[in-house]
DNA sequence: TGTACATCAGTGAACGCGCGTTCACTGATGTAC
DNA sequence: TGTACATCAGTGAACGCGCGTTCACTGATGTAC
Protein backbone atom coordinates (compact mmCIF):
# COMPACT_ATOMS: atom_id res chain seq x y z
CA UNK A 1 0.00 0.00 0.00
CA UNK A 2 1.46 3.27 -1.16
CA UNK A 3 -1.59 5.23 -0.29
CA UNK A 4 -1.12 8.52 1.20
CA UNK A 5 -1.81 8.56 4.97
CA UNK A 6 -4.72 10.65 5.44
CA UNK A 7 -5.66 9.51 9.22
CA UNK A 8 -7.15 12.34 11.27
CA UNK A 9 -3.60 12.32 13.55
CA UNK A 10 -1.45 12.90 10.41
CA UNK A 11 0.10 16.54 11.39
CA UNK A 12 0.50 19.82 8.99
CA UNK A 13 3.91 19.25 9.24
CA UNK A 14 5.39 16.00 7.22
CA UNK A 15 8.50 16.14 9.96
CA UNK A 16 10.96 15.35 7.35
CA UNK A 17 9.47 15.74 3.60
CA UNK A 18 12.93 15.71 1.42
CA UNK A 19 13.82 12.64 3.42
CA UNK A 20 10.55 10.91 2.45
CA UNK A 21 10.68 12.04 -1.32
CA UNK A 22 13.77 11.22 -2.20
CA UNK A 23 13.11 7.68 -0.43
CA UNK A 24 9.94 7.60 -2.58
CA UNK A 25 12.11 8.39 -5.52
CA UNK A 26 14.54 5.64 -5.44
CA UNK A 27 11.69 2.77 -5.22
CA UNK A 28 9.80 4.32 -7.65
CA UNK A 29 12.95 4.10 -10.27
CA UNK A 30 13.63 1.08 -8.74
CA UNK A 31 10.19 -0.23 -9.41
CA UNK A 32 8.97 1.53 -12.68
CA UNK A 33 11.91 2.88 -14.04
CA UNK A 34 13.42 6.76 -14.22
CA UNK A 35 11.48 7.87 -17.02
CA UNK A 36 7.98 7.19 -14.73
CA UNK A 37 9.64 9.43 -12.13
CA UNK A 38 7.42 12.70 -11.75
CA UNK A 39 7.31 15.20 -8.78
CA UNK A 40 3.63 14.84 -8.85
CA UNK A 41 3.71 11.23 -8.47
CA UNK A 42 6.58 11.52 -5.01
CA UNK A 43 3.85 13.60 -3.52
CA UNK A 44 1.16 11.48 -4.13
CA UNK A 45 2.97 8.64 -2.33
CA UNK A 46 3.87 11.14 0.70
CA UNK A 47 0.63 11.82 0.98
CA UNK A 48 1.51 15.48 0.45
CA UNK A 49 -0.02 18.28 -1.86
CA UNK A 50 1.76 18.10 -5.21
CA UNK A 51 3.12 21.40 -5.07
CA UNK A 52 4.69 20.65 -1.86
CA UNK A 53 8.34 19.04 -2.97
CA UNK A 54 8.78 22.27 -5.32
CA UNK A 55 8.89 24.49 -1.83
CA UNK A 56 11.60 22.35 -0.99
CA UNK A 57 13.82 21.51 -4.52
CA UNK A 58 12.79 24.16 -6.86
CA UNK A 59 11.94 21.41 -9.55
CA UNK A 60 12.12 18.29 -10.41
CA UNK A 61 16.29 18.69 -11.57
CA UNK A 62 16.50 19.76 -8.12
CA UNK A 63 15.66 16.75 -6.51
CA UNK A 64 17.47 14.70 -8.24
CA UNK A 65 20.26 16.59 -7.32
CA UNK A 66 20.06 16.14 -3.70
CA UNK A 67 19.53 12.47 -4.71
CA UNK A 68 22.60 11.97 -6.64
CA UNK A 69 24.63 14.16 -4.25
CA UNK A 70 23.71 11.42 -1.38
CA UNK A 71 24.34 8.49 -3.85
CA UNK A 72 27.98 9.93 -4.58
CA UNK A 73 28.43 10.51 -0.77
CA UNK A 74 27.59 7.09 -0.14
CA UNK A 75 29.47 5.69 -2.95
CA UNK A 76 32.74 7.20 -1.18
CA UNK A 77 31.89 5.99 2.37
CA UNK A 78 31.87 2.57 0.60
CA UNK A 79 35.13 3.11 -1.30
CA UNK A 80 36.78 4.30 1.96
CA UNK A 81 35.77 1.41 4.19
CA UNK A 82 36.51 -1.09 1.73
CA UNK A 83 40.24 0.53 0.54
CA UNK A 84 40.59 1.17 4.76
CA UNK A 85 39.44 -2.72 5.38
CA UNK A 86 41.70 -4.62 2.19
CA UNK A 87 44.04 -2.23 0.66
CA UNK A 88 42.93 -4.30 -2.75
CA UNK A 89 41.97 -2.41 -5.70
CA UNK A 90 40.33 -5.69 -6.90
CA UNK A 91 38.15 -5.31 -3.46
CA UNK A 92 37.55 -1.81 -4.46
CA UNK A 93 36.33 -2.40 -7.69
CA UNK A 94 34.17 -4.92 -6.43
CA UNK A 95 32.76 -2.13 -4.30
CA UNK A 96 32.30 -0.64 -7.04
CA UNK A 97 29.76 -3.09 -8.72
CA UNK A 98 28.06 -3.89 -5.40
CA UNK A 99 27.08 -0.38 -4.52
CA UNK A 100 25.52 0.12 -8.12
CA UNK A 101 23.82 -2.92 -8.29
CA UNK A 102 22.57 -2.55 -4.86
CA UNK A 103 21.67 1.13 -5.09
CA UNK A 104 20.32 0.90 -8.44
CA UNK A 105 18.20 3.89 -8.41
CA UNK A 106 21.16 6.12 -6.77
CA UNK A 107 23.93 4.96 -9.49
CA UNK A 108 21.46 5.20 -13.05
CA UNK A 109 20.77 9.29 -11.38
CA UNK A 110 24.08 9.87 -10.55
CA UNK A 111 25.42 9.09 -14.05
CA UNK A 112 23.05 11.06 -15.56
CA UNK A 113 24.12 14.66 -15.19
CA UNK A 114 21.96 15.66 -17.72
CA UNK A 115 19.18 14.75 -15.41
CA UNK A 116 19.98 17.12 -12.41
CA UNK A 117 22.39 20.41 -11.93
CA UNK A 118 25.34 19.18 -12.87
CA UNK A 119 26.88 22.39 -11.31
CA UNK A 120 25.97 23.08 -7.47
CA UNK A 121 28.01 22.65 -5.47
CA UNK A 122 27.14 20.23 -2.92
CA UNK A 123 27.35 17.87 -6.59
CA UNK A 124 30.55 18.70 -7.70
CA UNK A 125 31.89 18.40 -4.20
CA UNK A 126 30.17 14.74 -3.29
CA UNK A 127 31.26 13.76 -6.97
CA UNK A 128 34.92 14.67 -6.64
CA UNK A 129 35.18 13.00 -3.14
CA UNK A 130 33.96 9.46 -4.87
CA UNK A 131 36.22 10.42 -8.04
CA UNK A 132 39.61 10.57 -5.40
CA UNK A 133 38.78 7.02 -3.81
CA UNK A 134 38.84 6.04 -7.40
CA UNK A 135 41.82 6.82 -8.43
CA UNK A 136 43.75 7.78 -5.23
CA UNK A 137 44.67 4.20 -4.58
CA UNK A 138 46.35 4.07 -7.34
CA UNK A 139 48.18 6.97 -7.26
CA UNK A 140 49.87 5.05 -4.23
CA UNK A 141 51.30 2.59 -6.76
CA UNK A 142 52.78 5.65 -8.54
CA UNK A 143 55.98 5.13 -6.86
CA UNK A 144 56.15 1.26 -7.20
CA UNK A 145 55.58 0.92 -11.45
CA UNK A 146 52.61 2.68 -12.70
CA UNK A 147 53.54 3.85 -15.85
CA UNK A 148 50.43 6.15 -16.15
CA UNK A 149 48.08 6.78 -13.63
CA UNK A 150 45.31 8.38 -14.52
CA UNK A 151 44.88 5.95 -17.36
CA UNK A 152 45.32 2.55 -15.52
CA UNK A 153 42.36 4.56 -13.16
CA UNK A 154 40.51 4.98 -16.42
CA UNK A 155 40.88 1.52 -17.02
CA UNK A 156 39.75 0.26 -13.94
CA UNK A 157 36.97 2.64 -13.59
CA UNK A 158 35.70 1.73 -17.11
CA UNK A 159 35.84 -1.93 -16.26
CA UNK A 160 33.64 -1.31 -13.41
CA UNK A 161 31.86 0.55 -14.69
CA UNK A 162 31.03 -1.63 -17.86
CA UNK A 163 30.20 -4.90 -15.56
CA UNK A 164 28.03 -2.56 -13.38
CA UNK A 165 26.01 -0.63 -16.44
CA UNK A 166 25.60 -4.47 -17.83
CA UNK A 167 24.62 -6.10 -15.12
CA UNK A 168 21.86 -3.53 -14.24
CA UNK A 169 20.24 -2.44 -17.15
CA UNK A 170 19.62 -5.93 -17.70
CA UNK A 171 22.08 -6.66 -20.78
CA UNK A 172 23.67 -9.77 -19.70
CA UNK A 173 21.52 -13.10 -20.22
CA UNK A 174 22.55 -15.86 -18.04
CA UNK A 175 22.65 -19.23 -19.75
CA UNK A 176 22.13 -21.43 -17.02
CA UNK A 177 19.10 -19.07 -15.83
CA UNK A 178 20.35 -18.17 -12.40
CA UNK A 179 21.47 -14.91 -11.41
CA UNK A 180 25.04 -13.59 -11.50
CA UNK A 181 26.65 -13.10 -8.55
CA UNK A 182 28.25 -9.35 -8.56
CA UNK A 183 31.27 -10.27 -6.11
CA UNK A 184 32.22 -13.34 -7.75
CA UNK A 185 31.74 -11.71 -11.32
CA UNK A 186 33.63 -8.81 -10.41
CA UNK A 187 36.49 -10.79 -9.03
CA UNK A 188 36.79 -13.18 -12.09
CA UNK A 189 37.13 -10.04 -14.45
CA UNK A 190 38.64 -7.45 -12.60
CA UNK A 191 41.47 -10.09 -12.04
CA UNK A 192 42.23 -10.01 -16.12
CA UNK A 193 43.47 -6.30 -15.18
CA UNK A 194 46.87 -4.89 -13.44
CA UNK A 195 48.02 -8.86 -13.32
CA UNK A 196 50.09 -11.84 -15.40
CA UNK A 197 47.38 -14.10 -15.22
CA UNK A 198 45.55 -12.81 -18.77
CA UNK A 199 45.55 -14.37 -21.43
CA UNK A 200 49.24 -13.91 -23.01
CA UNK A 201 50.82 -14.66 -19.73
CA UNK A 202 48.94 -17.73 -19.26
CA UNK A 203 50.35 -18.82 -22.41
CA UNK A 204 53.52 -21.53 -22.05
CA UNK A 205 55.92 -18.75 -22.88
CA UNK A 206 55.25 -15.65 -21.69
CA UNK A 207 59.03 -13.96 -22.18
CA UNK A 208 58.39 -14.25 -26.38
CA UNK A 209 55.28 -12.18 -25.55
CA UNK A 210 52.76 -13.24 -28.22
CA UNK A 211 50.28 -10.57 -28.89
CA UNK A 212 46.96 -11.25 -28.43
CA UNK A 213 45.41 -11.64 -31.90
CA UNK B 1 15.51 24.23 -40.72
CA UNK B 2 13.82 21.19 -39.87
CA UNK B 3 10.65 22.40 -40.69
CA UNK B 4 7.87 20.05 -42.67
CA UNK B 5 8.20 20.12 -46.39
CA UNK B 6 4.47 21.94 -47.58
CA UNK B 7 5.69 22.48 -51.23
CA UNK B 8 3.23 21.78 -53.82
CA UNK B 9 5.01 19.07 -55.49
CA UNK B 10 5.08 17.20 -51.75
CA UNK B 11 3.38 14.31 -52.69
CA UNK B 12 1.00 12.02 -50.08
CA UNK B 13 3.15 9.03 -50.52
CA UNK B 14 6.24 9.86 -48.63
CA UNK B 15 8.77 7.33 -50.37
CA UNK B 16 10.36 5.73 -47.18
CA UNK B 17 8.78 7.05 -44.29
CA UNK B 18 10.09 4.67 -41.90
CA UNK B 19 13.42 5.25 -43.24
CA UNK B 20 12.85 9.06 -42.76
CA UNK B 21 11.60 8.51 -39.10
CA UNK B 22 14.41 6.23 -37.83
CA UNK B 23 16.85 9.29 -38.98
CA UNK B 24 14.87 11.71 -37.45
CA UNK B 25 14.87 9.86 -34.05
CA UNK B 26 18.30 9.41 -34.23
CA UNK B 27 19.07 13.51 -34.49
CA UNK B 28 16.36 14.19 -31.76
CA UNK B 29 18.65 11.71 -29.71
CA UNK B 30 21.52 13.02 -30.28
CA UNK B 31 20.57 16.84 -30.29
CA UNK B 32 18.11 16.56 -27.51
CA UNK B 33 18.21 13.44 -25.35
CA UNK B 34 16.30 10.28 -25.53
CA UNK B 35 13.74 11.52 -22.96
CA UNK B 36 12.80 14.83 -25.47
CA UNK B 37 12.02 11.98 -28.51
CA UNK B 38 8.09 11.71 -29.16
CA UNK B 39 6.54 10.18 -32.09
CA UNK B 40 4.47 13.59 -32.74
CA UNK B 41 7.82 15.70 -32.71
CA UNK B 42 8.88 13.40 -35.53
CA UNK B 43 6.19 13.19 -37.50
CA UNK B 44 6.26 17.40 -37.60
CA UNK B 45 9.83 17.35 -38.79
CA UNK B 46 9.04 14.85 -40.88
CA UNK B 47 6.57 16.64 -42.59
CA UNK B 48 3.65 14.13 -42.10
CA UNK B 49 0.41 13.42 -39.74
CA UNK B 50 0.98 12.79 -36.51
CA UNK B 51 -0.76 9.40 -36.99
CA UNK B 52 1.80 8.17 -39.89
CA UNK B 53 4.43 7.05 -37.49
CA UNK B 54 2.21 4.30 -36.06
CA UNK B 55 0.89 2.72 -39.10
CA UNK B 56 4.60 1.94 -39.49
CA UNK B 57 5.28 1.04 -35.82
CA UNK B 58 2.39 -0.02 -34.39
CA UNK B 59 3.67 2.33 -31.16
CA UNK B 60 6.60 4.40 -29.65
CA UNK B 61 8.49 0.95 -28.81
CA UNK B 62 8.15 -0.64 -32.10
CA UNK B 63 10.31 2.48 -33.57
CA UNK B 64 12.87 2.02 -30.74
CA UNK B 65 13.14 -2.02 -31.63
CA UNK B 66 13.84 -0.96 -35.27
CA UNK B 67 15.96 1.40 -34.51
CA UNK B 68 17.75 -0.67 -31.73
CA UNK B 69 18.07 -3.61 -34.30
CA UNK B 70 19.78 -1.37 -37.28
CA UNK B 71 22.41 -0.60 -34.30
CA UNK B 72 22.71 -4.21 -33.78
CA UNK B 73 23.60 -5.28 -37.32
CA UNK B 74 25.71 -2.33 -37.67
CA UNK B 75 27.89 -2.73 -34.77
CA UNK B 76 28.25 -6.41 -36.10
CA UNK B 77 29.00 -5.33 -39.49
CA UNK B 78 31.73 -2.98 -37.65
CA UNK B 79 33.32 -5.22 -35.50
CA UNK B 80 33.59 -8.03 -38.15
CA UNK B 81 35.31 -5.67 -40.96
CA UNK B 82 37.74 -4.59 -38.16
CA UNK B 83 38.64 -8.34 -36.44
CA UNK B 84 38.85 -9.42 -40.53
CA UNK B 85 41.11 -6.64 -41.12
CA UNK B 86 43.46 -6.53 -38.13
CA UNK B 87 42.79 -9.53 -36.24
CA UNK B 88 43.18 -8.01 -33.19
CA UNK B 89 41.05 -8.16 -29.97
CA UNK B 90 42.39 -4.27 -28.90
CA UNK B 91 41.14 -3.12 -32.34
CA UNK B 92 38.08 -5.04 -31.95
CA UNK B 93 37.68 -2.57 -28.70
CA UNK B 94 38.54 0.28 -30.34
CA UNK B 95 35.96 -0.54 -32.88
CA UNK B 96 33.39 -0.70 -29.92
CA UNK B 97 34.01 2.04 -28.51
CA UNK B 98 34.08 4.16 -32.08
CA UNK B 99 30.96 2.67 -32.63
CA UNK B 100 29.43 4.33 -29.00
CA UNK B 101 30.88 7.67 -29.97
CA UNK B 102 30.21 7.98 -33.50
CA UNK B 103 26.74 6.63 -32.75
CA UNK B 104 25.21 7.53 -29.87
CA UNK B 105 21.56 7.36 -30.43
CA UNK B 106 21.70 4.17 -31.63
CA UNK B 107 23.92 3.05 -28.85
CA UNK B 108 21.72 4.56 -26.27
CA UNK B 109 18.74 2.64 -27.61
CA UNK B 110 20.32 -0.72 -27.94
CA UNK B 111 21.46 -0.88 -24.16
CA UNK B 112 18.17 0.06 -22.92
CA UNK B 113 16.01 -2.98 -23.81
CA UNK B 114 13.59 -1.56 -21.35
CA UNK B 115 12.86 1.06 -24.29
CA UNK B 116 11.75 -1.27 -26.58
CA UNK B 117 10.13 -4.71 -27.62
CA UNK B 118 13.53 -6.98 -26.46
CA UNK B 119 12.14 -10.16 -27.45
CA UNK B 120 11.00 -9.18 -30.95
CA UNK B 121 12.22 -11.41 -33.59
CA UNK B 122 15.05 -9.50 -35.96
CA UNK B 123 16.00 -7.89 -32.33
CA UNK B 124 17.47 -10.93 -30.68
CA UNK B 125 18.67 -12.16 -34.03
CA UNK B 126 20.89 -8.59 -34.42
CA UNK B 127 21.51 -8.35 -30.85
CA UNK B 128 22.70 -12.51 -31.16
CA UNK B 129 24.93 -11.46 -34.26
CA UNK B 130 26.79 -8.46 -32.49
CA UNK B 131 27.51 -10.52 -29.21
CA UNK B 132 29.12 -13.52 -31.65
CA UNK B 133 31.34 -11.49 -33.20
CA UNK B 134 32.08 -9.97 -29.51
CA UNK B 135 32.66 -13.60 -28.43
CA UNK B 136 33.90 -15.36 -31.10
CA UNK B 137 37.72 -13.76 -31.50
CA UNK B 138 38.37 -14.80 -27.98
CA UNK B 139 36.68 -17.95 -28.33
CA UNK B 140 39.50 -18.70 -31.02
CA UNK B 141 42.27 -18.09 -28.25
CA UNK B 142 40.59 -20.95 -25.93
CA UNK B 143 42.74 -23.84 -27.65
CA UNK B 144 45.88 -21.27 -26.84
CA UNK B 145 45.82 -20.39 -23.31
CA UNK B 146 42.00 -19.18 -22.39
CA UNK B 147 41.42 -20.74 -18.97
CA UNK B 148 37.36 -19.30 -19.42
CA UNK B 149 36.35 -18.01 -22.25
CA UNK B 150 32.88 -16.25 -21.76
CA UNK B 151 34.49 -14.68 -18.38
CA UNK B 152 37.47 -12.85 -20.62
CA UNK B 153 34.65 -12.27 -23.31
CA UNK B 154 32.70 -10.24 -20.12
CA UNK B 155 35.93 -8.62 -19.28
CA UNK B 156 36.55 -6.98 -22.49
CA UNK B 157 33.10 -6.14 -23.08
CA UNK B 158 33.03 -4.59 -19.56
CA UNK B 159 35.99 -2.72 -20.43
CA UNK B 160 34.93 -1.30 -23.36
CA UNK B 161 31.53 -1.04 -22.68
CA UNK B 162 31.92 0.85 -19.29
CA UNK B 163 34.74 3.79 -21.39
CA UNK B 164 32.03 3.95 -24.24
CA UNK B 165 29.67 4.57 -21.29
CA UNK B 166 31.35 7.12 -19.33
CA UNK B 167 32.59 8.46 -22.72
CA UNK B 168 29.08 9.20 -24.02
CA UNK B 169 27.22 10.16 -21.16
CA UNK B 170 29.55 13.08 -20.08
CA UNK B 171 31.06 11.42 -16.90
CA UNK B 172 34.82 12.16 -18.48
CA UNK B 173 35.86 15.62 -17.72
CA UNK B 174 39.38 16.18 -19.73
CA UNK B 175 41.02 18.72 -17.01
CA UNK B 176 42.97 20.29 -20.39
CA UNK B 177 39.64 20.75 -21.55
CA UNK B 178 40.64 19.11 -24.70
CA UNK B 179 38.32 16.24 -26.28
CA UNK B 180 39.36 13.08 -25.92
CA UNK B 181 40.67 10.77 -28.45
CA UNK B 182 38.46 7.52 -28.23
CA UNK B 183 40.53 5.35 -30.11
CA UNK B 184 43.57 6.73 -28.57
CA UNK B 185 41.68 6.20 -25.27
CA UNK B 186 40.89 2.79 -25.64
CA UNK B 187 44.00 1.59 -26.83
CA UNK B 188 46.13 2.49 -23.87
CA UNK B 189 43.24 1.74 -21.65
CA UNK B 190 42.87 -2.04 -23.07
CA UNK B 191 46.46 -2.43 -23.16
CA UNK B 192 46.11 -2.80 -19.67
CA UNK B 193 43.65 -6.06 -20.34
CA UNK B 194 45.24 -9.70 -21.23
CA UNK B 195 49.10 -8.78 -20.62
CA UNK B 196 51.74 -9.10 -18.69
CA UNK B 197 52.02 -5.00 -18.86
CA UNK B 198 49.88 -4.22 -15.99
CA UNK B 199 51.18 -2.82 -12.78
CA UNK B 200 52.60 -5.84 -10.85
CA UNK B 201 54.69 -6.95 -14.04
CA UNK B 202 55.69 -3.52 -15.17
CA UNK B 203 57.07 -3.58 -11.60
CA UNK B 204 59.17 -6.27 -12.58
CA UNK B 205 60.38 -6.26 -15.86
CA UNK B 206 58.91 -3.29 -17.99
CA UNK B 207 61.55 -3.57 -20.76
CA UNK B 208 60.78 -6.42 -21.77
CA UNK B 209 57.45 -6.23 -22.04
CA UNK B 210 56.24 -2.97 -23.85
CA UNK B 211 52.51 -1.67 -23.47
CA UNK B 212 51.19 -1.83 -27.13
CA UNK B 213 50.15 2.15 -26.94
C1' DT C 1 -5.29 -0.21 -73.60
C1' DG C 2 -8.42 0.50 -70.31
C1' DT C 3 -10.97 -0.52 -66.15
C1' DA C 4 -12.30 -2.51 -61.68
C1' DC C 5 -10.73 -3.48 -57.39
C1' DA C 6 -7.82 -4.69 -53.49
C1' DT C 7 -4.21 -2.96 -50.87
C1' DC C 8 -1.37 0.09 -48.80
C1' DA C 9 -0.08 4.97 -47.01
C1' DG C 10 -1.22 8.88 -44.81
C1' DT C 11 -5.01 12.30 -42.76
C1' DG C 12 -7.20 14.99 -39.28
C1' DA C 13 -10.21 15.26 -35.56
C1' DA C 14 -10.94 13.67 -31.12
C1' DC C 15 -10.11 11.14 -26.66
C1' DG C 16 -8.23 11.41 -22.05
C1' DC C 17 -4.21 11.82 -19.56
C1' DG C 18 -0.48 13.32 -16.41
C1' DC C 19 2.75 16.45 -16.23
C1' DG C 20 5.63 20.83 -14.29
C1' DT C 21 5.00 25.14 -12.64
C1' DT C 22 2.77 29.34 -10.64
C1' DC C 23 0.36 31.69 -7.05
C1' DA C 24 -2.26 33.56 -3.40
C1' DC C 25 -3.44 31.29 0.61
C1' DT C 26 -3.51 29.08 5.34
C1' DG C 27 -1.58 26.32 9.04
C1' DA C 28 2.13 25.61 12.26
C1' DT C 29 6.23 26.82 14.66
C1' DG C 30 9.56 29.19 17.11
C1' DT C 31 11.61 33.32 18.91
C1' DA C 32 12.00 38.03 20.96
C1' DC C 33 10.43 40.60 24.46
C1' DT D 1 4.02 33.50 31.47
C1' DG D 2 1.94 35.37 27.79
C1' DT D 3 1.74 37.69 23.37
C1' DA D 4 3.07 39.59 18.87
C1' DC D 5 5.28 38.58 14.86
C1' DA D 6 8.41 36.67 11.43
C1' DT D 7 9.41 32.54 9.21
C1' DC D 8 8.83 28.31 7.35
C1' DA D 9 5.86 24.28 5.48
C1' DG D 10 2.28 22.75 2.95
C1' DT D 11 -2.42 23.64 0.24
C1' DG D 12 -5.43 23.59 -3.61
C1' DA D 13 -6.98 25.62 -7.68
C1' DA D 14 -5.58 26.88 -12.07
C1' DC D 15 -2.53 27.45 -16.25
C1' DG D 16 -1.11 25.50 -20.60
C1' DC D 17 1.17 21.86 -22.63
C1' DG D 18 2.49 17.79 -25.35
C1' DC D 19 1.83 13.31 -25.34
C1' DG D 20 0.15 8.29 -27.21
C1' DT D 21 -3.49 6.19 -29.19
C1' DT D 22 -7.94 5.41 -31.72
C1' DC D 23 -10.79 5.76 -35.72
C1' DA D 24 -13.36 6.53 -39.77
C1' DC D 25 -11.72 8.60 -43.70
C1' DT D 26 -9.38 9.73 -48.27
C1' DG D 27 -5.56 9.59 -51.54
C1' DA D 28 -2.43 6.84 -54.27
C1' DT D 29 -0.72 2.68 -56.25
C1' DG D 30 -0.36 -1.54 -58.46
C1' DT D 31 -2.26 -5.70 -60.33
C1' DA D 32 -5.56 -8.90 -62.65
C1' DC D 33 -8.12 -9.29 -66.49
Amino acid sequence: MAAADHSPTRPYHHGDLPRALIDAAVQVIENEGLAALSLRQLARRVGVSHAAPVHHFGDKAGLLTALAVEGFFELADELQRTYAETASLLELAVAYVRFAVGHRAYFEVMFRPELYHADDARLVHARGRARELLYGPLAELRGAAMPDTPRAGLAAWSLAHGLATLLISGNLINPNGADHDPAELTRSIAGYLFQSSGVSEAHADASSNPPIH
